[in-house]
DNA sequence: GATTCAGTAACTTTGAATGTTACAGGAAAT
DNA sequence: ATTTCCTGTAACATTCAAAGTTACTGAATC
């Protein structure tokens, strides 16, 4: 498939959010920070919005942070784009077969650890380290330059 | 995209030739388990076979593990098939924007504690435990029907 | 030399993701 | 109150990597 990056964007809006406070945050002007189409960053915004992480009201540019940006980790946004599975079994496999017939349910334990290890990193990784090293970086960026 | 189940098919690819080892590793037959077609069965194979994780002979029927299944992790496999990254970045993020300008670098930074952990995991499963869960799986499947 | 099957290349189909267009409705300003 | 700007959302188009398919070459065995 396509490689979906909708959690770096989401990531990237949230961000935004927080450093642009005081600038234009309509999804336009976001659009051009993710170079992409405002109408995306709309659907990505309500998706976090519905999730609890982010506050909007309809027709005025105002969007904020629901908590804290050291509140919200990058399993928070993980899990309200709806947590799709980072490996996946092949659920089409012949029960009449030993392998087949048994291989889907042993995978699934093993992705089930992996997938929990991946989640544990992101719960403790959070946008505010995130933004401060995107700060960071861009200090030194504007020191070279 | 389509969800890839590569990593599923070519577990279940060793297990089924260390399981049937006395029996018939054809391709198709391989493939009847897989339920999926001989050509795909033979690329992944060949996959692993350059990967040194399987032994083949062209023209005959003859695969092997390359080193007993407990030598063998799944990371083994992952690597085989070549590490598709389980995140990814939006790589395209406009430049001129604090954001956007700085975003890949540090969630570059975030996704690979994230795959790290994951990978981690991952050395830890050996292919025998999987041949064993399954086998285990099916002494009990048996026991019902 | 006929048959079987591995190895591989080229092409088609599938499906989830992003991109695009359009429009109804809320908010603020004049 | 009507104009303007924006959000929220639905519907549709496009993209692109994966799996599926077909076909061919060449090795091994009989």
């Amino acid at each position: 498939m396509k490689y979906s990056h909708k959690l770096s964007d989401a990531i990237h809006i949230l961000a935004y959010v927080d450093i642009y406070k005081d600038d234009d945050l309509s999804s336009k002007a976001i659009a051009l920070s993710v170079e992409s189409n405002p109408s995306l960053i709309r659907r990505l915004m309500s998706t976090l919005a519905k999730a609890g992480l982010l506050t909007t009201r309809p027709g005025t540019v105002s969007p904020e942070l629901a908590r804290p940006a050291s509140e919200i980790s990058v399993y928070d946004v993980y899990e309200a784009l709806g947590k799709e599975d980072l490996l996946h079994i092949d659920d089409k496999t012949n029960p009449k077969c030993i392998v087949g017939g048994n291989i889907q349910e042993t995978l699934d334990g093993v992705y089930d650890k992996v997938q929990s290890a991946a989640e544990n990193v992101m719960g403790a990784v959070t946008l505010q380290s995130i933004i401060d090293d995107i700060l960071v970086r861009e200090q030194k960026r504007s020191r070279v330059d």
